[in-house]
DNA sequence: GTCTATACGAAGATAGAC
DNA sequence: GTCTATCTTCGTATAGAC
């Protein structure tokens, strides 16, 4: 089927991304991940290595964004218990050797049109997530920056669990963002 | 006087790191940026680039440890806004390419000794923030959460300011955090 | 302390055969 | 679609002169 080894190129990069970021996401760790040939990268991604990122930042964004959308419905607090499961799944299923590939982009690449992708990514978490809490009772433009928040403290909350190989960061972070969470929401 | 070239070339590495990540950080670009002599590399740091990175992880660390000490008898919100402070004066003054150094080095150096290296500063600042918020009239456990936090919400929200290139993430955030924050203080 | 020269590997990318 | 071969550049690191 035509887009197999691609589509195994991109998932592979973002797994790399999220544990090594953007320079160590090499051609060659890629194919040995994904096991795709080494003849067709340039047949696959005619643009090369950029390309290849943009299309795994665009991936690990909608992944994300898929999972956020799973929390439709759910009371607040369990919007943001939902959200750091995300990234404590992250860490304990990568022994806290993985974190967000889009963050990593952010952070590691120099290419001014893959942070600008990043940049996209967060903004379209913010906007779901938002709307999430927006379902679940709080007003609109206190759920938009709760949102806002949750995102920024889980991603850095994630970047010290990695570092510290615990997952206290993210549990003590979760617990303050249920409190403000709480605090706006409507008593369930 | 001794010791000036690499002083200088560590603090070349701290400004690349916080730019570029960890692999992006190369000899040439440190001794560029740093105008130390490409002969004495391996002079002052003869066991190499780790090396160079890890004293660099220290003098971020350290820089961070004492800007945190001047926060000694502030009021707790105000804690909260000078640790902000520090996270947005870095973006300003590069203009929105410039992150944390610490961060960096956690989600894009494969060395295990670096990340260690990290989370002991990571660590460090969370102990000497919890200090200032304990001496700001909040019980200790409290403190120390509410620390934990706050470093984990400004690292993220930096992160999400240099993708957006706009301050809003660290103004939305800090605004949670001071809340957060004079929850647990004592009325000023 | 600083230099040049050099070794070695790995990166991204291209050309052309199959 | 995939291969091999090759090019160029750049990375870390070492050796030895000054």
């Amino acid at each position: 089927m035509t887009g197999e080894a691609p589509e195994a190129m991109i998932a592979s990069a973002v797994k790399l991304l999220a544990k090594h970021g953007f320079q160590a996401t090499t051609f060659s760790s890629v194919l040995k991940d994904s096991g795709a040939p080494r003849g067709s990268i340039y047949y696959h991604f005619p643009e090369g290595k950029d390309q290849l990122i943009a299309a795994a930042v665009d991936l690990a964004g909608d992944r994300a964004l898929a999972f956020t959308d799973s929390f439709r419905g759910l009371p607040a607090t369990e919007v943001v218990d939902a959200f750091a499961g995300l990234w404590r799944a992250v860490l304990v299923r990568s022994e806290f050797s993985a974190g967000c590939a889009v963050l990593a982009v952010t952070v590691s690449a120099d290419v001014p049109g893959l942070v600008d992708r990043a940049a996209a990514i967060f903004m379209s978490w913010r906007e779901r997530l938002g709307q999430a809490l927006e379902e679940a009772g709080i007003e609109a433009a206190s759920a938009r920056a709760l949102a806002l928040t949750i995102i920024a403290s889980c991603e850095g909350a994630t970047v010290l669990c990695r570092a510290e190989r615990s997952l206290e960061p993210l549990d003590v972070v979760a617990a303050h963002l249920r409190g403000l969470v709480a605090a706006s929401a409507p008593p369930s």
